[in-house]
DNA sequence: GTCTATATTTCGATAGAC
DNA sequence: GTCTATCGAAATATAGAC
């Protein structure tokens, strides 16, 4: 397995038309059950040429969880507050969701492909490839945050994606800066009052 | 593919036992990379003898599926007001938060095998098979319900796995009840302050 | 109820022509 | 860059003995 990096090249190029339709596939039917013939046809041509631009199935796989890497780039910047100072998560999370909005078909795909993606994702120390649920988890096991706290990370945390996930399928027709504005206050409400 | 019933014999039934070790691989690894082989493996005997106990893969992983399903029989029973009424939504996540607390293993494999377990939702359309999600969807699509409060209920009920999920891999030591508290006052402030 | 085979299928991956 | 053809592995499931 290699590591592809997210590069973006010009649309319509091949290689970025494969990850979009495995993508949708990855969503309806889960990684595992999606087989390359399937992602092939999608796109009218056969499994083989897949391996012309990827070399194996989980290269696929790998691309895409670049492709987030890459769009929460900006929150990751600010992540070294994120251990001392609850009282910063909420900015942290209102750049997430506006990035996480933006790309929602993303953001479902990880969050329906969680086994599929863990079991790449421990193959994956050659790379510096620190993850931003790693960071999560790393202040959740910290002992030094009030367990209050750790609490309603997790919670916001989980309270983020189930809005989006469910919004990516029932609140299609809403705009996004209505959706937006939502799930900043209920986050917000979730974190807690900074001062409780 | 036949509809098991979720009886619990009496304890130490090899049924049972099958059960316990699938719900565990399907955790650490997921449904679609667990064989049976291994699954057969733990409990020590052959990939053969799971055949006399359950007719096919599915069937062991409907059968957990039917596990947690009872489990959630009583929050089920207080359903028919949560259309109509966002102010009795806390009380109905209250109960789940015991139930669901009681069993973690069952909703952390819920939530970590979303693809795998709604390939087998669809085929299940014989049986008279209301799920709570199911429901929970049906009123997130209702447009008499306002959108902020839909939105609420959909982080809410994130927040709520997001809470177990971690809690389920980093808070095992924290005791149940300590933990249910916090669960609640927290799930309370992401569905919002009742007269908000 | 559990075993030893074995059947059957599907899939990921490779080789090499065009 | 895409094709045909095929390999090899692994998994689900079955048949039938004990």
């Amino acid at each position: 397995m290699t590591i592809i990096p997210a590069t973006k090249a010009e649309p319509g190029d091949t290689r970025e038309r494969i990850l979009d339709v495995a993508l949708d596939l990855f969503i309806e039917k889960g990684y595992d059950k999606t087989s390359l013939r399937e992602i092939a046809e999608g796109l009218g041509f056969t499994k083989a040429a897949l391996y012309y631009h990827f070399p194996s199935k989980q290269d696929i796989l790998m691309a895409l969880h670049y492709r987030s890497h890459s769009l929460l780039a900006d929150s990751m910047a600010s992540l070294k507050e994120l251990d001392s100072d609850p009282a910063a998560w909420a900015d942290i999370f209102d750049r997430q969701i506006d990035d996480m909005l933006a790309n929602r078909k993303l953001f479902l795909m990880h969050e329906r492909n969680r086994a599929a993606l863990e079991s790449i994702h421990e193959k994956d120390h050659d790379q510096g490839h620190q993850d931003l649920e790693d960071h999560f988890r790393r202040i959740l096991q910290n002992p030094k945050v009030p367990l209050r706290s750790r609490v309603r990370l997790a919670c916001a945390q989980g309270a983020l994606l189930g809005g989006l996930m469910i919004s990516g399928l029932s609140f299609t027709e809403v705009p996004v800066d209505e959706l937006a504005g939502l799930l900043r206050e209920t986050v917000r409400d979730t974190l807690g009052a900074p001062g409780s």
